[in-house]
RNA sequence: GCGGGUGUAGCUCAGUUGGUUAGAGCGCCAGUUUGUGGUAUUGGAUGUCGCCGGUUCAAAUCCGGUCACUCGCCCCA
């Protein structure tokens, strides 16, 4: 009974979502490549220790939704619940602080515990882009450049917001977050109650509440750009200015905030209103912090990630599988040879199937159902002769051909350069 | 983790104030067609009514629990 169902919160990708995360993954890749985002991987756990420093201990991340066990070794692991800290670990490892900067493209499975939401899974995938080893702003408009073609190019682009904003270096957040709870703690007490506890874990948070009395409460807020230092300002603005001369259309929203605590100056989410409350299909940000907090040399990165499933949600496209020929044994003397056909069909790259179920009109039958355009028709009097009977299942026409010409036959179907389907 | 909704055939869903053999469409299988599919027509099978317990003469229907999905919150991709 259990063992019939997935685990919560997992889904099995049958071909029909598989294939819809294959034309992701392809774009995801064909897209990051053309910006130099090398295609790299990490594993998908990693010492414990490699996530709860960077993200922060008491980040809802680390604290109620990693997957963490101790292996027989006693060490304590964690199943990855995002990419960017294993990927900045992959390059510390791998010595690459001597050859900045680097440019990795990603993708793979993550897992956090959380309660499961259309578009929120425990195990989900994502794929990102990391540009590490830079504080130029340039590099945080190509990461944005590369995310809105990838958008683009899939068709969900038009379906999102950009929106920007600058949490500014670590100077300027530090004296807006001292003046923004000092703000909200004359409202203590009108906060909504998830609020107060932000209040004291993640003030920055209470911006981006949903509950009416704290957006009234946020309306005369200290804002954030006013506390941005000259040097933060100017990094905002050149890569502003970058965007819009490129045509990349954003949208200020200061109140946005990334959740994870390594983010500094940029932050940045693509937005639809098409997935309910999981709408954040693809985020990202500068996190200039993260490296030393691995122990790493101080140095500046920006990158993204997308979650594979809310964008299969945003996109019809799947492939059916379908195959090209069938190849119908009607007599089983004969099944040696269609098997022999068969497989010369399949050496020269013809998706082919033998169908196997009885009587040569169930076979047929099978054969438009897989979506066969050519049916190769073989039994004891073709045998005979040296010839096939060739059925184009579009048209219902058929006729008998040599042997030695099937596969120059299926090879000019294909190419569709018959004028007429028989004349040759 | 908190609150709301839902759970009936492979799929989409009906099922009256509790009432006796639980239905439709699509799909599937078979016949009309023993070496010819699609269309048509005829027939067939769909099933632990999510699971466990309770109330009742009687439960798909009411109650409790549980599991799963779903929506919102939290959080995030």
């Amino acid at each position: 009974m259990k063992p019939m169902q997935p685990v919560r919160g997992t889904a099995d990708l049958m071909p029909r979502q598989k294939s819809q995360m294959n034309i992701i993954l392809q774009k995801a890749s064909t897209v990051a490549s053309r910006y130099g985002f090398q295609d790299m991987e990490t594993p998908i756990f990693e010492f414990s220790e490699v996530f709860s420093r960077p993200l922060g201990e008491s980040s809802d991340v680390v604290a109620k939704e990693t997957y963490s066990f101790q292996d027989r070794g006693g060490s304590s692991l964690t199943l990855r619940p995002e990419g960017t800290a294993s990927v900045m670990r992959a390059l510390i490892s791998n010595g690459l602080t001597q050859s900045l900067p680097q440019k990795f493209y990603y993708g793979g499975p993550m897992f956090r515990y959380e309660r499961p939401q259309k578009g929120r899974m425990r195990q989900f995938h994502q794929i990102g882009c990391e540009y590490i080893g830079s504080f130029n702003p340039l590099a945080d408009a190509e990461v944005i450049g590369c995310a809105t073609q990838f958008l683009s190019e899939l068709g969900v682009f038009d379906t999102c917001i950009l929106h920007l904003n600058s949490l500014g270096d670590a100077e300027s957040r530090d004296d807006y977050r001292a003046s923004l709870v000092a703000f909200l703690s004359n409202y203590k007490n009108e906060l909504s109650i998830d609020s107060q506890r932000r209040l004291n874990e993640n003030p920055l948070r209470i911006l981006d509440s949903k509950a009416d009395e704290d957006r009234e409460i946020i309306k005369d807020a200290p804002r954030l750009p006013a506390f941005l230092t000259t040097q933060a300002k100017h990094h905002f603005e050149q890569l502003t200015n970058a965007l819009d001369k490129a045509g990349i259309n954003w949208q200020l929203d200061t109140n946005l905030v990334r959740g994870l605590d390594y983010y500094s100056h940029t932050a940045f989410e693509f937005i639809t209103d098409a997935l309910g409350s999981q709408g954040t299909v693809l985020g990202g940000g500068r996190y200039d912090g993260l490296s030393a907090m691995l122990g790493g040399p101080d140095m500046g990165a920006v990158g993204f990630a997308a979650g594979v499933e809310r964008l299969a949600l945003l996109i019809e496209k799947n492939e059916e599988f379908t195959y090209d020929i069938a190849v119908v044994i009607v007599d089983d003397e004969v099944a040696s040879d269609g098997f022999a056909l068969a497989q010369n069909l399949r050496l020269q790259g013809f998706k082919t199937d033998i169908p196997m179920v009885p009587q040569v009109g169930k076979k047929l039958k099978r054969a438009s159902l897989i979506g066969c355009e050519l049916s190769f028709i073989i039994g004891k009097n073709e045998i005979k002769s040296d010839t096939i009977q060739v059925k184009i299942m579009t048209t219902g026409e058929q006729k008998q051909i040599g042997i030695s010409q099937v596969i120059s036959f299926a090879t000019k179907f294909f190419k569709r350069e018959l004028e007429s389907n028989f004349s040759e």
